[in-house]
DNA sequence: CTGAAAGCGCTTACAG
DNA sequence: CTGAAAGCGCTTACAG
């Protein structure tokens, strides 16, 4: 079953039922109409290894890793790849951090020699920068869950100033006014965003920070600890904005311990939905959380990927916000 | 840069170069070595296009997903996506739980007309039996973190009754000898297997199960409630075998709202090895659990998928034991 | 062991 | 709008 098979069944040309079948316009509507009759009649598949050929199309997509195995990065990963299937593409994956590293100019030059529709390189979060990689390649390259050092890259990032403002908007809407915040450490950038969200937040709404930021290392155990630090400082405050649910965690096992209610004496929220990834938990649920919507971020990016407008420079991802028992008075 | 280039270089003809560099078996050594010489002193990369085109091997895997969201089966996927790279292969995925979901005989139908070298069907978990589609291809297919209908087909699973074992051996290590089990529902087969992992390990010491089954429902919640059961029964343990980590945690909450000290007076032991899915949360485990390894499982499935000799029936992975405080006395 | 030739099944300028 | 023809760059029987 070839295309010459449906041409003939058509009575037309090859090249008239290739370029029928193939949404030319230069073709008459009774003639496609009848050439796409003869495909379906006959169940014509093309075959797509004599098309790429043909055409200089592979179907593939290139996708460059560091640290796949990264908890952050997998919902990253996956929902690209998903997104790449939707549309009929395959991803060719090659990550920096596999068992057998590839050095990455070998990785480039095995997707140009696969000739690659497109490439994405996805990171494991804000706070390392990719090296451009963009000039290799004359076929679209998108930046995902990092940062590129080129500026004039397209990338896609989640919003953590917006989670931060979200999770802060969600305190305040539930009558908190004196908002504490246990995040990650100084250094980290997805911890400043997440802050001034935060900042952002208060300001909007007429409050100030009641207590200084207790920075942290994302752990529970640190988050329990600065929970401590924060009930040992006299402080008054009425809710703690934590910059991860590792963090939030921690604080809510000091809180117990402490006989401290949550939400009544103190309402908390985390980042991360970490519950939420979990089948079935929502039963169990402990955290009003900000969920980064990672899937979502590497989904979009694929799906973008090839569009024909593509803004250069930075796209965020748009959080939600995962109401639990720490929040609900 | 062709490789009728090559050929020139090297003074032979274009098929002889083509033998010389992929392996024939029927040329010379001197005539090998000329035309790698000059391939390599050329930078020689065969176009993959034109290869597959002529060879009829696209370099692509189709893998087909149920539900590839859920938190387990990300994973698998994830680690079979990294393999196929290794070995350059790209990887086609349709989710059949995804946005837009494709009746699954297209998806078939695109994947015979993209002309797969081998296809990875990726359930998620042992409860859900996967109808086999083996017979719609003429290239291997292999059922991974599912069963197949077919018990001809090849399938990868993890090994459950042997993370039961793993726990229970490690409790018996440590010195408990009443040993109860807190797991999911009743008709769970993953359950079921952990459980019969636990009876072997017990049996193989001597050891009698302390207390009948507490069944559940996975979560947290139920986790909790398992173990006020056990402790309100008056029967005597001085070890938890739970089913899974989020049971687990919910047992251990209620142990410190008993004020029983874990592990001095009860150990614990959960599976999924969830803290471990974190990046650095090391420093803030609470848990000792057996990790079922599901990304070595996509892992393996992916390497043995074209391999030669490949064994039809079930194969397992070995899951791992990750001591936490939990039972570390 | 080596090479000439056919062929993989489409797409795409180009001429009509 | 339609068709004849070239061509995409390899691989693979086949003949020598």
């Amino acid at each position: 079953m070839r295309l010459s098979d449906v041409a003939a069944v058509a009575g037309v040309s090859l090249a008239t039922a290739s370029k029928a079948l193939n949404g030319s316009t230069r073709i008459s509507q009774a003639t496609r109409d009848r050439v796409q009759a003869a495909a379906a009649r006959l169940d014509f598949r093309p075959d797509a290894l004599a098309r790429s050929f043909a055409s200089g199309r592979s179907g593939t997509i290139g996708v460059l890793t560091h640290q796949a195995k990264n908890t952050f990065a997998r919902p990253v990963i996956v929902g690209a790849v998903l997104q790449l299937g939707e549309q009929n593409q395959a991803a060719l994956v090659y990550d920096s951090g596999a068992s057998e590293p590839k050095a990455m100019t070998d990785s480039i030059r095995e997707l140009q020699a696969r000739r690659i529709d497109g490439l994405l390189v996805i990171g494991s979060g804000h706070e390392h920068v990719s090296p451009s990689v963009t000039h290799y390649f004359d076929v679209p390259v998108t930046y995902v869950f990092t940062a590129s050092s080129d500026p004039d890259d397209v990338m896609y990032l989640p919003d953590n100033r917006q989670a931060g403002r979200l999770a802060t908007q969600h305190l305040i809407e539930t009558g908190c006014t004196k908002i504490a915040h246990i995040t990650g450490p100084r250094a980290s950038i997805a911890a400043e965003r997440r802050r001034e969200g935060m900042v952002d937040a208060l300001t909007e709404a007429g409050l100030d920070p009641a207590v200084p930021v207790v920075y942290g290392d994302w752990t529970r155990r640190r988050g329990a600890e600065a929970m401590r630090e924060l009930l040992a400082s006299g402080a008054e405050f009425d809710a703690v904005f934590c910059g991860n649910d590792h963090a939030a965690l921690g604080a809510l096992e000091t809180c117990a311990a402490a006989s401290i209610r949550v939400p009544d004496d103190v309402a908390i929220v985390g980042v991360d939905n970490w519950e939420g990834t979990v089948v079935d938990q929502e039963g169990s649920r402990q955290l009003t959380s900000v969920d980064p919507e990672l899937m979502e971020l590497g989904r979009l990016a694929a799906a973008n990927l090839l569009t024909p407008e593509r803004a250069p420079g930075e796209h965020y991802t748009i959080p939600s916000l995962v109401v639990g028992p720490s929040t609900l008075r």
